[in-house]
Formats: C-alpha cells, sequence, structure tokens
DNA sequence: CGATTTTGACCCGCGC
DNA sequence: GCGCGGGTCAAAATCG
C-alpha cells in the first residue's frame, strides 16, 4: 500500500532531507550567529562538510548530492553553509534506509535538540540498558508525517542522538507566510489545527504543504557574531528567506502540472491559510496534496 | 482555560 | 507460541 511512498522517497525527499539537514535556509538547527558566516571564508565549505561526513556514512558524499543538488536547482550556494556552526556542533549525519541519524555534541541537556521546527511529542521510552529514555516527536502539522527521535547517547552523555524519519516539507515554509510585508514573521498560527473540515481519509504519510512556521517567533536580528552567543534554552532560526527551497519544488511539479486536482484543492484549502500566497503556489501545493500520491504511486 | 507534556497501556513485528 | 523490544495512542497531569 505504502509502498509508493517508498519509491517517490528515493526519488527526491531523500535528497531534500538531506539538504534540510545541510542547508542553513532551513531551521534544522540553526543557530542565531549567522553573520558570523558572512565573515568566514567559502572556502570553508569543504571543511564544513568533510567534518559534516561522517565515516559511517556510506553512499555518495553529501558533498556530492549538494553538487548534485545545486547544478539542478542551483538554489545552494556556498555561502549558505555556515562554518562555524556546524563545526561547533560536531554533528554528524547518518543514513540508514529513509532515516537519518544526526548525532550533534550538545553541551547542554537536550538544548541542542531543538531544531526551531514544531515538534510534538507524542511517546517517550525507556531504552535497555539505557539510563535514558527516547523521546518521540512528531510534526505538529497533521498533514506531515515527520518524525524524529532524540535520545542522548549512552555513551557519552553529552551527544545526543536525533533520527528524522520522513520529509516534511518545511523548506516551503518560507513562501506560505512570507506575505508581501508580513515577512516579518508573526506566525499566523501557532499550530495548524484546522479541524474545519478534513475528513480525508488519508493523511498519509505523504507530506503536503506546510503552514507557516509556527517555531519561536524571535526574530532577533541584531544577534552577535560569535562563536557561542548565550546556552539559550533554544536556538531561534533565522527569518525566512525570500528564497525558499519550494522553487526547487515547484519546477518538479510543474513538469507534472495536474490541473484536475490543483483546481479541486477543496480539502487542502482547509489547512492553510494562505492569504497572500501565490496563486500559483497554492495549486502547486494542492498538487502536492493531492496528485502526488496519484502521480508517483 | 487552552495548550502541551507525561506516562502507562496497547499494539505489532521479530527472534527464540 | 511466547517473550521482548520498539512504536504509538490517549488519558491524565502540568504549565502558561
Amino acid at each position: 500500500m505504502e509502498d509508493a511512498m517508498g519509491a517517490t522517497w528515493s526519488d527526491w525527499s531523500e535528497e531534500e532531507l538531506v539538504r534540510e539537514l545541510l542547508d542553513n535556509e532551513t531551521p534544522f538547527f540553526v543557530l542565531p550567529e549567522e553573520a558570523l558566516q558572512s565573515q568566514m571564508s567559502v572556502s570553508n565549505e569543504d571543511s564544513v562538510v568533510n567534518r559534516f561526513i561522517p565515516t559511517v556514512y556510506s553512499g555518495p558524499t553529501i558533498k556530492d548530492i549538494e553538487t548534485a543538488l545545486s547544478v539542478t536547482t542551483g538554489a545552494i550556494q556556498p555561502q549558505e553553509l555556515s562554518p562555524a556552526r556546524l563545526s561547533m556542533l560536531e554533528r554528524g549525519l547518518s543514513k540508514v534506509e529513509h532515516k537519518y541519524t544526526l548525532k550533534i555534541k550538545s553541551c547542554d541537556n537536550g538544548a541542542m535538540a531543538d531544531d526551531g521546527y514544531k515538534w510534538r511529542k507524542y511517546g517517550q521510552k525507556s531504552i535497555k540498558n539505557s539510563p535514558n529514555p527516547r523521546s518521540y516527536y512528531r510534526c505538529t502539522n497533521p498533514r506531515c508525517s515527520a518524525k524524529k527521535q532524540v535520545e542522548r547517547s549512552s555513551d557519552d552523555p553529552d551527544t545526543l542522538i536525533i533520527t528524522y524519519e520522513g520529509l516534511h516539507l518545511h523548506f516551503a515554509y518560507p513562501f506560505f507566510p512570507l506575505n508581501n510585508q508580513a515577512q516579518n514573521t508573526s506566525p499566523p498560527m501557532k499550530k495548524p489545527r484546522n479541524k474545519t473540515s478534513q475528513p480525508q481519509a488519508e493523511d498519509r504519510e505523504h507530506e503536503a504543504q506546510e503552514s507557516p512556521r509556527s517555531i519561536t517567533p524571535e526574530p532577533d536580528p541584531d544577534l552577535q557574531p560569535g562563536p557561542f552567543p548565550d546556552p539559550h534554552e533554544e536556538f531561534v532560526e533565522k527569518e525566512p528567506s525570500a528564497q525558499g527551497l519550494l522553487q526547487d519544488v515547484v519546477p518538479f511539479m510543474i513538469r507534472n502540472p495536474n490541473p484536475s486536482s490543483a483546481s479541486s484543492n477543496s480539502s487542502c484549502s482547509s489547512y492553510r491559510s494562505s492569504p497572500t500566497s501565490p496563486s500559483s503556489l497554492s495549486w502547486a501545493t494542492s498538487y502536492f496534496d493531492v496528485g502526488f500520491n496519484h502521480s508517483f504511486g
């Protein structure tokens, strides 16, 4: 039944996920000191990437993926990587099936576990032979199947092991809330809880469009560029750049235009409140909702 | 009072 | 067939 998902996954989601993990445009562990990257040499990118790839990572190097993606989409820019934050996080990315495990050295207690996205904790289990329980989180977007697990390494209490599973189109965030002038934030809705209507029997694992980012609304534009600004409890993600990664997605969809599903966005419309979002995007997202599965299933 | 977290129960797949 | 471990659900508790 869901075999379709698997296929789709390996096709593109995987790349996107990797990208999210690497790209600063997305809130993944984005530290508030991005000003730092500006003064950092672009040449550091290499070292960053290398450091980024743990020995456990099998398959094409992330650099390869990056390159491939950049060629395809051209969205990735060298300066988008922030060497400082990466090196400081000492994170390792490994891939297993469709799951990505991120290991980060955390000085604080799970403080770094906050990647800026809005997650809902839905469970916690104690691991045998381990004093540290594992927490289960799911994307707050009811239509998004993205999940993550956070647990502390039994070996190194300072190491958090975060496993991401499933892809949510969070990279599309910037596009939705990014109204003309409202780019300043003020997340419209705290949590996407539109019970309006949605008998939709398929809240499938397929991720639909995302709602406006609901994460910590804390612009904090005047952050001090420092190695470690302040061990605040959580990080504040940067403001959504106008150049959302959705641009990578849209063209993808355009390739397979599906007017039927696009126009009939009845079910989807309830979810997003996209007031001023480009109409072109509307159909695009709708396509994601409805057409994606079919086209690829 | 609403939203979010906690916690135990329940379910399911897997290995013995 | 049974036990174990992991994943999810949902009621209760807690927090703002």
